[in-house]
DNA sequence: TTGACAAATGACACTGTGTCACATATAATG
DNA sequence: CATTATATGTGACACAGTGTCATTTGTCAA
């Protein structure tokens, strides 16, 4: 969280600041992105720059934060829609992110960001762990219907989460690079088939 | 590659150059391994680390190629034996993989450099792709067998290798946190036994 | 008006980068 | 062997960016 000295400012000036630090986050990732660039841009002095913030990271999550706890309120109620039906839920996932960072004018930050997820995150908005609690489907074991799922128990239930987790962030991503949003969807749906009814033809003790 | 500078060396003075290298790398990141560590610990001057390579980029990849040759020409060797079951064929890369990077003296080294892969990057080894050829399941479409899979064309077949490379990759990750292999091993199993046979209980249109 | 506290500032010391003119080896030639 | 040519090694240099801190500037209450 910035310092209480960034939130006493006129909200001109903040907004000064998020604008030139938006814009250098979505020229590089995160670990490239230069402070002085974003003073320089922001017309501010170097100095004041570590008297509203601990470090750019702090910043960055401050700028996305918002956006990100709206989106998962918003998931928060779609997902109760759904009828427990997991599958149904992912694709919400799907579709809300897309709606939500690729489609935006926003979309070079988050492309920068989501890009630069590595693939030993667990969780796609790790980032945003410090928080205390990181979003997790593991959360709604109880709410999902498993009576037609080959799913006994917790484990198994977080092991086909992370399955589905890391299938939905990819082809998120995908979105980013290859610009037919269709193909995309729809290559996507086919992978949550694969993952519904396998890629085997025969039923398993066939 | 190197410059042919660099080759020329005695191979005393290579090893003492790819060592200090391989103790930085091991340590942080790529971005942030810094070369001026590099050179001091090997006893060269900066200007000499310019005159052998590109970058230190230039310099990892170097270090790590031979490894991935090694491994990549096992793995084909491999495959064959696998009688075209792409499942049998991810199995054998996991256990290879595993061996190969997580079980070595080098672990701490391929620690950094697996968890650093960005989530999109779609080929595990996307840092080599300079050479040339990526390494890819798609090229041996032909050689699996598709009797029993519900895999109509190489579009399909493309999308179920996408979705094996990422939950093989990301189950080789694993390993470098959590330390019981045995655990790490079942679980993917059980992943790939839910790719094969879905996750849903019924036959498709049951 | 003064004093006290908060906020802003930019010079400073640091760390690391890539380059380049020069020094030093090594090989080739008469 | 001496001389020249060529390749290799070197560290000082100019840059770019970092985080800090003593000092200046602004604000508000007494």
């Amino acid at each position: 969280m910035p310092k209480e000295t960034f939130l006493k400012l006129s909200n001109e000036k903040q907004q000064k600041v998020i604008n030139s630090a938006k814009k250098e986050f979505a020229r590089v990732p995160v670990q490239e992105a230069s402070i002085k660039n974003i003073v320089e841009e922001a017309g501010i002095a170097r100095g004041s720059f570590y008297q509203y913030f601990e470090s750019k990271e702090d910043l960055l999550i401050y700028i996305i934060k918002e956006n990100i706890e709206q989106l998962n309120n918003k998931l928060k109620e779609e997902i109760l829609k759904k009828n427990g039906d997991i599958f149904e839920i992912y694709i919400t996932i799907y579709d809300n992110m897309v709606e939500n960072f690729v489609e935006k004018d926003e979309s070079k930050l988050y492309k920068q960001i989501f890009e630069n997820i590595k693939s030993s995150d667990e969780s796609t908005f790790n980032i945003l762990k410090e928080n205390g609690k990181r979003i997790g489907m593991a959360d709604y074991y109880e709410l999902i219907d498993k009576t037609n799922l080959r799913i006994e128990n917790e484990r198994e239930f977080k092991i086909v989460c992370r399955m589905l987790d890391i299938i939905t962030r990819n082809a998120v991503i995908r979105n980013f690079k290859k610009n037919s949003k269709e193909e995309n969807r729809k290559e996507f749906l086919e992978k949550i088939d694969y993952l519904k009814y396998g890629i085997v033809k025969e039923e398993k003790n066939a």
